[in-house]
DNA sequence: CCCGCCATCCTCCTTTCGGAGGATGGCGGC
DNA sequence: GCCGCCATCCTCCGAAAGGAGGATGGCGGG
């Protein structure tokens, strides 16, 4: 036990769930939250002033959500170390917060030993992954022999208007581009995509939360 | 403040919640936590032990899902009073819940104060909603003249397929019918989601969870 | 017992999609 | 300075999709 408890900040914008995790951790010798915060604005003005070691943050919020608060606390406190912890394990969520560099990624239907030696776990530099999360990068890996090239952002423009419902033609007029061009764009979604159809486009791009 | 307090049982599958939940209540002189489940079939099982005033309810679970133990729940026990208590705030879940007869729907966000006063109310008697499903309510009687029917079962069979990337005839080969039935299916569909393409209804479906 | 809903089928016709293949200019990184 | 990515445009063409309109049998509720 060392003679300085681990310093944790919880980040969530349900009361509900900071309460939840708080109460994990209270009692315990080793860990202390010493911030919560409902955003990521509001976690990037604490983790200043409060100096945490470890931070547990929902990927899911308002205003500024969990990678960007992410991306900008390890930029301000390299030696943070971050852990996911969300409700989701799509596959966007899950490499985008990868990505980013946190050092775990649970799910919030753990129980709470698993949340304690995730903290202990990350604090001492190690990562943790969620069993589902783990077999989902397994996935991944091995029935992924295409690198799924991300669409690019006019590509996605057009796929946004595609998913409201809007025809070829009426993207078009939207972007100011001709149809041939739109269906070039959207062809080249279907190849990235892996589909073949806008229908089933809109919907890979919906569960990869693209749009 | 009436000499026995209010029984109150919390159905939720996160660990996190459940705590949180339970914290929340802790400490209230007219409330008593007397039963916490992790999903549908537990909550009945403790409905009938607890006997409890008041059930706060999550309406994604594993198993048995919200509205499915809602509406076993209320069979059982007409008198406990059912509180939704959830993330989400989609068209579907609130209007399958509503017709589920629940006394109060709430999301996650929602602070300590409105959740103990929803508890006393719907112990009362009374009805809670939380403001953004009000006015999600709202929005649904005035520019909504057309009913609005749900697809059928058939035709939500059809918008799955459609929404894997199945053609017409792909999907009349998948559900032993003919094309021209497909085409009639998905126009229905159409009509009755207010779109008038295939892409605009699988992500219409998406939203309201339908598929 | 009928009426309405559902699922099924049909034809005819127009519009749209999506594939194949090729071309151009701009811009940024190495 | 070149290569790759992006956005833009083009033609040709067959395969779908979608609209209009009508028809049938089954089944359940009032």
């Amino acid at each position: 036990m060392p003679e300085h408890p681990l310093r944790l900040m919880i980040v969530d914008d349900h009361p509900v769930v900071r309460d939840g995790l708080r109460g994990m951790f209270t009692g315990l010798p080793d860990i202390t939250v010493v911030a919560e915060a409902a955003d990521g604005h509001q976690a990037l003005a604490l983790a200043r002033s409060e100096r945490p070691d470890v931070v547990l943050m929902d990927l899911r919020m308002p205003g500024l959500d969990g990678v960007g608060a992410i991306e900008r606390l390890r930029a301000d406190h390299p030696d943070i170390r971050v852990i996911v912890l969300t409700t989701y394990d799509t596959d966007a969520d899950v490499s985008r917060a990868l990505s980013a560099g946190v050092a775990g990624y649970l799910l919030k239907d753990a129980p709470r030993e698993e949340l304690h030696q995730a903290v202990r776990t990350a604090a001492a530099g190690g990562r943790v992954l969620s069993s589902s999360i783990h077999s989902l990068l397994v996935d991944r890996l091995a029935p992924g022999p295409a690198p799924a090239t991300a669409p690019t952002p006019r590509e996605l423009e057009v796929l946004r208007l595609i998913a409201k419902g809007a025809s070829n033609k009426e993207v078009a007029r939207a972007l100011l581009i001709s149809e041939t061009t739109v269906k070039t764009h959207l062809k080249h979604v279907f190849g990235k995509l892996g589909v073949d159809n806008r229908a089933a486009a809109v919907v890979a791009a919906m569960e990869r939360r693209l749009i």
